[in-house]
DNA sequence: ATCGTGCCTTGATCTAGATCAAAGCGAGAG
DNA sequence: CTCTCGCTTTGATCTAGATCAAGGCACGAT
């Protein structure tokens, strides 16, 4: 039975508690923390979690804020961002279901969080969920695995951000996400672009006019076509991957 | 007794096995890993664990090479860096004293590290240390947590990178060296700047030409002096704060 | 001492991408 | 059906920082 409540501080959020069983039919089991638990041990934390549903748009956090929640995408795409005095914004990464957020080593959060699409997630209080950490560490060791996956991709991106060009920005962006969808069962061709071109270009240090160019070269160039609905079919991913590299 | 050997692949390397209770008496104890274990829990790290000491300069180990060796810095400065096929590079970050590296998620490293200055540093068979992590669970907490702060500095540095001016740049750099020589108990005014103009360069997206350019304007407006032997005196760390964040 | 060999600095010019400006275009409201 | 409003595209111009080009300076080797 499932009880809608006012979730968050900010804008309205529907939040319900789980009635049974609710991890071992949850479709990212297999690919976020929950993977390292077995059957019996998911209850625990389907205890400790309530399951929230927001519209596209919806901030779930703000930089600065007391980070005493996380939460784990199970629908939906969220954005990460931070932002400078002057409105200057950087998205630092977009989240897929089964990727982990709310992660932070002060007691706020570093970053602010924001659906691109209507998403769900699984709400933790932070203390509880290291509870379980301390009794399950093969749980903790799976968290550790996401943070140096998330790290290696930061990498990434700074080589994109400090050295790429527009061109190799967009090829690479691209290519991440065909490959992310890959990974997690979705499409990879014609793959999902779900955000606006403002946010493509906050994430790859650009302007949303360059972005808009940038595809259109590409689209010309028939390395890509723009499809409906925000999908984009790669229509050579070896050029792609050489344009992504500069090679 | 301390036996000299050729530690890497790439180069010369002196590595020593350590003589005897060596751990205790660790420099940067208290700001790595090690500072999750007991004294006699150390004896386990100490068993697995030989002393490197490298000159200025020396690669460690490239991007690509297998990661079976992970290793903690002592003493030192070392850079992290990706290349692009042409040659462009992007170093992700400067390891201090306590920094840890060789993480990885597949078993090849993501990036290749050199050191700056001659360092020290002990390093650990991953298998084994693996093994460590699963008999000390405080131990792989630890490391979790170096790698969220990590994650957090990286997703600062991906904001830098995209969105900052020349000038913001480098002050967010100085303020980012200050600030981490000061938690480390190093000086932290005239702070210690030991890496090129073309390390620093490839840190923050910029060219050589730029740095300089921008470190001359820096000095001329009496913000920073440059000192002998690499070091930078903070003259304003309230106009250098506001410079950083472009306020 | 003198010579090189790398830095580092400074100057002149160029350009990729930003900024400024103005149409298209499309989905939801009335 | 038509009107908005917000997003996207396209065009014209501008500029921060890159690139090209000399010198200057310091330190190790001869």
């Amino acid at each position: 039975m499932a009880l809608a409540e006012h979730a968050c501080s900010r804008e309205s959020a529907v939040a319900a508690r789980i009635d049974s069983a609710p991890c071992n039919a949850c479709p990212v089991r297999s690919m976020s923390v929950c993977s390292a638990l077995e059957v019996d041990e998911l209850k625990r934390l389907a205890d400790i979690l309530v399951s929230v549903k927001v519209d596209a748009g919806h901030t779930l956090f703000a930089e600065g804020d007391g980070a005493d929640t996380l939460f784990n995408v199970t629908a939906g795409t969220m954005k990460l961002y931070k932002l400078l005095p002057d409105g200057r914004r950087q998205i630092t990464g977009f989240l897929l279901p089964g990727d982990f957020l709310g992660l932070s080593i002060n007691d706020t959060y570093a970053y602010s969080a924001e659906s691109v699409t209507p998403a769900t997630l699984c709400r933790f209080p932070r203390r509880r969920l290291e509870g379980l950490l301390e009794d399950y560490p093969k749980m903790q060791r799976r968290l550790f695995a996401m943070a140096s996956s998330e790290l290696a991709a930061a990498q990434d991106q700074m080589l994109l951000l400090g050295r790429k060009n527009a061109k190799e920005r967009i090829a690479s962006f691209l290519l991440m996400l065909s490959e992310r969808a890959k990974r997690r069962g979705y499409a990879e061709n014609p793959v999902h672009v779900p955000m606006s071109r403002s946010d493509i270009a906050d994430y790859l240090g650009l302007t949303t006019e360059t972005v808009s160019r940038t595809f259109t070269q590409l689209k010309t160039s028939r390395v890509i076509s723009l499809l409906e609905g925000g999908k984009v079919r790669l229509n050579d991913l070896e050029i792609l991957q050489e344009l992504a590299e500069g090679a």
